[in-house]
DNA sequence: ATGTTTGCAAATCTTTTGCACACTT
DNA sequence: AAGTGTGCAAAAGATTTGCAAACAT
Protein backbone atom coordinates (compact mmCIF):
# COMPACT_ATOMS: atom_id res chain seq x y z
CA UNK A 1 0.00 0.00 0.00
CA UNK A 2 0.99 3.69 0.02
CA UNK A 3 2.36 6.26 1.79
CA UNK A 4 0.90 8.45 3.96
CA UNK A 5 2.68 12.07 2.22
CA UNK A 6 1.18 14.01 4.69
CA UNK A 7 2.61 17.44 4.16
CA UNK A 8 4.57 19.15 7.12
CA UNK A 9 4.47 22.58 7.87
CA UNK A 10 8.01 23.85 8.52
CA UNK A 11 9.17 27.14 9.18
CA UNK A 12 10.94 27.28 6.10
CA UNK A 13 7.74 26.45 3.97
CA UNK A 14 5.70 28.67 6.63
CA UNK A 15 7.98 31.36 5.90
CA UNK A 16 7.90 31.40 2.33
CA UNK A 17 4.24 31.57 1.65
CA UNK A 18 4.05 34.25 3.86
CA UNK A 19 6.69 36.50 2.24
CA UNK A 20 5.50 35.81 -0.80
CA UNK A 21 1.93 36.59 -0.04
CA UNK A 22 3.31 39.87 1.44
CA UNK A 23 4.85 41.20 -1.74
CA UNK A 24 3.12 42.33 -4.64
CA UNK A 25 6.22 42.00 -7.13
CA UNK A 26 6.24 38.99 -8.36
CA UNK A 27 9.84 37.99 -7.27
CA UNK A 28 11.60 34.96 -9.14
CA UNK A 29 13.05 32.14 -6.50
CA UNK A 30 15.91 34.11 -5.68
CA UNK A 31 14.74 37.24 -5.02
CA UNK A 32 12.72 35.38 -2.59
CA UNK A 33 15.24 33.59 -1.16
CA UNK A 34 17.36 36.60 -0.59
CA UNK A 35 14.31 37.94 1.54
CA UNK A 36 13.67 34.83 3.30
CA UNK A 37 17.73 34.46 4.52
CA UNK A 38 16.67 37.94 6.86
CA UNK A 39 14.66 36.15 8.79
CA UNK A 40 16.14 32.47 8.23
CA UNK A 41 19.78 33.03 7.20
CA UNK A 42 20.54 28.95 6.55
CA UNK A 43 17.60 28.87 3.87
CA UNK A 44 19.05 27.32 0.70
CA UNK A 45 17.96 28.33 -2.31
CA UNK A 46 17.04 24.82 -3.17
CA UNK A 47 14.75 24.64 -0.79
CA UNK A 48 13.01 27.78 -1.77
CA UNK A 49 12.37 26.17 -5.06
CA UNK A 50 11.00 23.01 -3.68
CA UNK A 51 8.29 24.80 -1.40
CA UNK A 52 7.52 26.62 -4.49
CA UNK A 53 7.00 23.62 -6.67
CA UNK A 54 4.87 22.41 -3.95
CA UNK A 55 2.77 25.65 -3.76
CA UNK A 56 2.37 26.10 -7.08
CA UNK A 57 0.98 22.18 -7.36
CA UNK A 58 -1.37 23.05 -4.14
CA UNK A 59 -2.72 25.41 -5.94
CA UNK A 60 -1.69 28.43 -3.29
CA UNK A 61 0.77 30.26 -5.54
CA UNK A 62 1.00 30.90 -9.83
CA UNK A 63 4.75 30.37 -11.82
CA UNK A 64 4.82 32.79 -14.67
CA UNK A 65 6.86 32.72 -16.96
CA UNK A 66 9.34 35.74 -18.14
CA UNK A 67 10.31 36.23 -22.23
CA UNK A 68 14.04 35.01 -20.78
CA UNK A 69 12.62 31.67 -19.30
CA UNK A 70 13.16 32.54 -15.55
CA UNK A 71 9.63 32.14 -13.33
CA UNK A 72 8.11 34.72 -11.34
CA UNK A 73 6.19 33.84 -8.39
CA UNK A 74 2.67 35.36 -6.98
CA UNK A 75 0.58 34.46 -4.01
CA UNK A 76 -2.44 35.67 -5.35
CA UNK A 77 -4.02 33.03 -7.40
CA UNK A 78 -7.26 34.49 -7.88
CA UNK A 79 -7.31 35.32 -11.92
CA UNK A 80 -5.59 38.15 -12.74
CA UNK A 81 -4.00 39.49 -15.40
CA UNK A 82 -0.15 41.48 -15.75
CA UNK A 83 1.70 43.75 -17.40
CA UNK A 84 5.40 43.96 -18.44
CA UNK A 85 7.41 46.62 -18.73
CA UNK A 86 9.36 46.17 -21.69
CA UNK A 87 12.11 48.53 -20.35
CA UNK A 88 12.90 47.74 -16.83
CA UNK A 89 10.81 44.02 -16.75
CA UNK A 90 8.89 44.69 -13.73
CA UNK A 91 5.75 42.99 -14.09
CA UNK A 92 2.32 44.30 -12.38
CA UNK A 93 -1.22 43.55 -12.02
CA UNK A 94 -3.18 45.34 -13.91
CA UNK A 95 -7.01 46.36 -13.34
CA UNK A 96 -9.36 44.59 -15.39
CA UNK A 97 -11.85 42.13 -14.97
CA UNK A 98 -11.28 38.27 -16.01
CA UNK A 99 -12.80 37.87 -19.53
CA UNK A 100 -15.61 34.85 -18.35
CA UNK A 101 -17.08 34.75 -22.33
CA UNK A 102 -14.09 33.82 -24.09
CA UNK A 103 -13.58 30.68 -23.06
CA UNK A 104 -16.89 28.89 -23.45
CA UNK A 105 -16.84 30.41 -26.56
CA UNK A 106 -13.44 28.62 -27.50
CA UNK A 107 -14.35 25.49 -26.14
CA UNK A 108 -17.45 24.97 -28.92
CA UNK A 109 -16.02 25.71 -31.43
CA UNK A 110 -12.90 24.17 -31.17
CA UNK A 111 -13.15 20.55 -29.83
CA UNK A 112 -10.78 21.34 -26.75
CA UNK A 113 -11.77 21.13 -23.41
CA UNK A 114 -10.54 24.53 -22.60
CA UNK A 115 -9.84 24.67 -19.02
CA UNK A 116 -8.41 28.19 -18.02
CA UNK A 117 -6.41 31.53 -19.81
CA UNK A 118 -3.86 34.14 -19.54
CA UNK A 119 -3.87 37.41 -20.48
CA UNK A 120 -0.31 39.11 -20.28
CA UNK A 121 0.30 42.91 -21.80
CA UNK A 122 3.51 44.77 -22.08
CA UNK A 123 4.81 48.24 -22.69
CA UNK A 124 6.44 51.15 -20.82
CA UNK A 125 6.03 51.48 -17.30
CA UNK A 126 4.90 54.89 -15.69
CA UNK A 127 8.50 55.25 -14.17
CA UNK A 128 10.25 54.14 -17.62
CA UNK A 129 7.94 56.71 -19.45
CA UNK A 130 9.07 59.54 -16.83
CA UNK A 131 12.94 58.59 -18.01
CA UNK A 132 12.31 58.56 -21.22
CA UNK A 133 11.81 55.16 -21.56
CA UNK A 134 15.21 53.84 -19.62
CA UNK A 135 15.41 53.01 -15.98
CA UNK B 1 31.74 56.07 -36.70
CA UNK B 2 29.77 52.57 -36.47
CA UNK B 3 30.13 49.33 -38.37
CA UNK B 4 27.62 48.10 -40.89
CA UNK B 5 26.44 45.27 -39.46
CA UNK B 6 24.70 44.14 -42.11
CA UNK B 7 22.63 40.65 -42.47
CA UNK B 8 23.87 38.29 -44.14
CA UNK B 9 21.95 35.63 -46.22
CA UNK B 10 23.30 32.14 -45.33
CA UNK B 11 22.20 29.23 -46.35
CA UNK B 12 21.64 27.97 -42.52
CA UNK B 13 19.82 31.44 -41.63
CA UNK B 14 17.66 31.01 -44.91
CA UNK B 15 16.55 26.85 -44.19
CA UNK B 16 16.22 28.17 -40.72
CA UNK B 17 13.23 30.81 -41.42
CA UNK B 18 12.16 28.55 -44.53
CA UNK B 19 11.67 25.43 -42.29
CA UNK B 20 10.20 27.52 -39.63
CA UNK B 21 7.31 29.17 -41.70
CA UNK B 22 6.67 25.87 -43.26
CA UNK B 23 6.02 24.02 -40.10
CA UNK B 24 2.69 24.93 -37.31
CA UNK B 25 3.83 22.55 -34.72
CA UNK B 26 5.53 25.53 -33.03
CA UNK B 27 8.62 23.46 -32.75
CA UNK B 28 11.25 24.21 -29.98
CA UNK B 29 15.08 25.02 -31.13
CA UNK B 30 15.95 21.51 -30.85
CA UNK B 31 13.34 20.07 -32.85
CA UNK B 32 14.21 22.66 -35.43
CA UNK B 33 17.25 21.47 -35.18
CA UNK B 34 16.67 18.08 -36.16
CA UNK B 35 14.55 18.87 -39.10
CA UNK B 36 17.11 21.38 -40.53
CA UNK B 37 19.85 18.41 -40.03
CA UNK B 38 17.68 16.54 -43.07
CA UNK B 39 18.84 19.40 -45.56
CA UNK B 40 21.79 20.86 -43.91
CA UNK B 41 23.66 17.48 -41.85
CA UNK B 42 26.25 20.16 -40.33
CA UNK B 43 24.44 22.59 -39.22
CA UNK B 44 25.12 22.91 -35.00
CA UNK B 45 22.49 23.52 -32.35
CA UNK B 46 24.36 27.06 -31.40
CA UNK B 47 23.55 28.32 -34.66
CA UNK B 48 19.81 27.63 -34.90
CA UNK B 49 19.73 29.35 -31.61
CA UNK B 50 21.96 32.49 -32.83
CA UNK B 51 19.89 32.64 -36.31
CA UNK B 52 16.18 31.89 -34.29
CA UNK B 53 17.44 34.86 -31.91
CA UNK B 54 18.17 37.42 -34.81
CA UNK B 55 14.95 36.07 -36.35
CA UNK B 56 12.85 37.30 -33.30
CA UNK B 57 14.30 40.60 -33.05
CA UNK B 58 13.75 41.12 -36.94
CA UNK B 59 10.49 40.26 -36.15
CA UNK B 60 10.14 37.42 -38.71
CA UNK B 61 9.78 35.16 -35.95
CA UNK B 62 8.10 34.95 -32.18
CA UNK B 63 9.17 32.67 -28.92
CA UNK B 64 7.10 31.67 -26.97
CA UNK B 65 8.18 30.36 -23.46
CA UNK B 66 6.49 27.05 -22.09
CA UNK B 67 5.58 26.58 -18.33
CA UNK B 68 8.40 24.84 -18.29
CA UNK B 69 10.67 27.45 -19.14
CA UNK B 70 11.93 25.98 -22.64
CA UNK B 71 10.97 28.23 -25.31
CA UNK B 72 8.84 27.41 -29.13
CA UNK B 73 9.20 29.24 -31.68
CA UNK B 74 6.29 30.41 -34.32
CA UNK B 75 7.04 32.05 -37.74
CA UNK B 76 3.86 33.69 -38.05
CA UNK B 77 4.31 37.09 -36.71
CA UNK B 78 0.30 38.36 -37.01
CA UNK B 79 -1.84 38.77 -33.98
CA UNK B 80 -3.14 35.24 -32.43
CA UNK B 81 -3.25 33.12 -29.71
CA UNK B 82 -2.59 29.64 -28.85
CA UNK B 83 -3.93 26.82 -26.63
CA UNK B 84 -1.77 24.15 -24.44
CA UNK B 85 -2.72 20.94 -23.70
CA UNK B 86 -2.07 20.15 -20.29
CA UNK B 87 -2.08 16.59 -21.13
CA UNK B 88 0.91 16.41 -23.99
CA UNK B 89 2.12 19.85 -24.32
CA UNK B 90 1.19 20.16 -27.80
CA UNK B 91 0.75 24.24 -28.81
CA UNK B 92 -2.15 24.96 -30.83
CA UNK B 93 -3.21 28.03 -32.89
CA UNK B 94 -6.40 29.56 -32.09
CA UNK B 95 -9.02 30.37 -34.29
CA UNK B 96 -10.88 33.93 -32.64
CA UNK B 97 -10.40 37.26 -33.93
CA UNK B 98 -7.80 39.69 -31.92
CA UNK B 99 -9.02 41.59 -28.90
CA UNK B 100 -8.76 45.04 -30.61
CA UNK B 101 -10.43 47.10 -27.53
CA UNK B 102 -8.61 45.88 -24.32
CA UNK B 103 -4.96 47.69 -24.90
CA UNK B 104 -6.71 51.38 -25.40
CA UNK B 105 -9.06 50.98 -22.32
CA UNK B 106 -6.17 49.93 -20.14
CA UNK B 107 -3.69 52.12 -21.60
CA UNK B 108 -6.31 55.09 -20.15
CA UNK B 109 -6.62 54.28 -16.66
CA UNK B 110 -3.56 52.26 -16.20
CA UNK B 111 -0.57 55.37 -16.83
CA UNK B 112 0.93 52.93 -19.21
CA UNK B 113 1.89 52.61 -22.52
CA UNK B 114 0.43 49.47 -23.81
CA UNK B 115 2.79 48.35 -26.98
CA UNK B 116 0.88 44.64 -27.04
CA UNK B 117 -0.75 41.68 -25.89
CA UNK B 118 -0.78 38.26 -25.23
CA UNK B 119 -3.48 35.68 -24.87
CA UNK B 120 -2.73 31.60 -24.25
CA UNK B 121 -5.13 29.29 -23.23
CA UNK B 122 -5.05 26.15 -21.92
CA UNK B 123 -6.57 22.78 -21.83
CA UNK B 124 -7.41 19.40 -23.25
CA UNK B 125 -6.92 18.71 -26.78
CA UNK B 126 -9.21 16.81 -28.66
CA UNK B 127 -6.56 14.14 -28.75
CA UNK B 128 -5.83 13.70 -25.50
CA UNK B 129 -9.61 13.86 -24.79
CA UNK B 130 -10.45 10.77 -26.81
CA UNK B 131 -7.80 9.05 -24.73
CA UNK B 132 -9.14 9.53 -21.83
CA UNK B 133 -6.63 12.13 -21.48
CA UNK B 134 -3.59 10.62 -21.12
CA UNK B 135 -1.95 10.75 -24.73
C1' DA C 1 39.51 42.38 -48.60
C1' DT C 2 36.39 42.99 -44.87
C1' DG C 3 33.63 41.70 -41.50
C1' DT C 4 29.82 38.46 -40.48
C1' DT C 5 28.41 33.68 -39.66
C1' DT C 6 29.55 29.01 -38.59
C1' DG C 7 30.80 24.71 -35.92
C1' DC C 8 32.60 23.23 -31.93
C1' DA C 9 33.11 23.12 -27.16
C1' DA C 10 33.14 25.30 -22.99
C1' DA C 11 30.64 28.40 -20.10
C1' DT C 12 26.44 30.30 -18.03
C1' DC C 13 22.09 30.34 -15.84
C1' DT C 14 18.01 28.44 -13.79
C1' DT C 15 16.04 24.57 -11.76
C1' DT C 16 16.28 19.81 -10.07
C1' DT C 17 18.10 15.99 -7.46
C1' DG C 18 20.90 12.64 -4.36
C1' DC C 19 22.36 12.13 0.09
C1' DA C 20 22.92 12.21 5.06
C1' DC C 21 21.00 14.52 8.81
C1' DA C 22 17.38 17.30 11.27
C1' DC C 23 12.88 17.86 12.27
C1' DT C 24 7.62 17.27 12.27
C1' DT C 25 4.03 14.35 13.35
C1' DA D 1 9.63 5.64 15.69
C1' DA D 2 8.52 6.69 10.96
C1' DG D 3 9.09 9.26 7.26
C1' DT D 4 9.15 14.01 5.28
C1' DG D 5 11.85 18.34 4.71
C1' DT D 6 16.39 20.57 4.76
C1' DG D 7 21.18 22.10 3.42
C1' DC D 8 24.72 21.25 0.54
C1' DA D 9 26.77 20.28 -3.64
C1' DA D 10 26.54 18.05 -7.84
C1' DA D 11 23.68 17.27 -11.93
C1' DA D 12 20.66 18.40 -15.53
C1' DG D 13 18.63 21.06 -19.24
C1' DA D 14 18.37 25.16 -22.17
C1' DT D 15 20.73 28.85 -24.09
C1' DT D 16 24.81 31.73 -24.83
C1' DT D 17 29.52 32.70 -25.98
C1' DG D 18 34.72 32.57 -27.31
C1' DC D 19 37.46 31.25 -30.92
C1' DA D 20 39.50 30.09 -35.33
C1' DA D 21 38.08 28.89 -39.80
C1' DA D 22 34.61 29.40 -43.61
C1' DC D 23 31.86 32.27 -46.11
C1' DA D 24 28.96 36.34 -48.07
C1' DT D 25 29.36 40.76 -49.57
Amino acid sequence: MKQKKTRRMTVQAEATLEELRKLKTHPTAEELHNILRKRLPKVSLGTVYRNLKMMVREGEALRLVQPDGEARFDGCVDVHYHIRCRSCGRLDDVEMKPLTRIEPRLQEQSGWLVEGHSLEFEGICPRCLSMGGVC
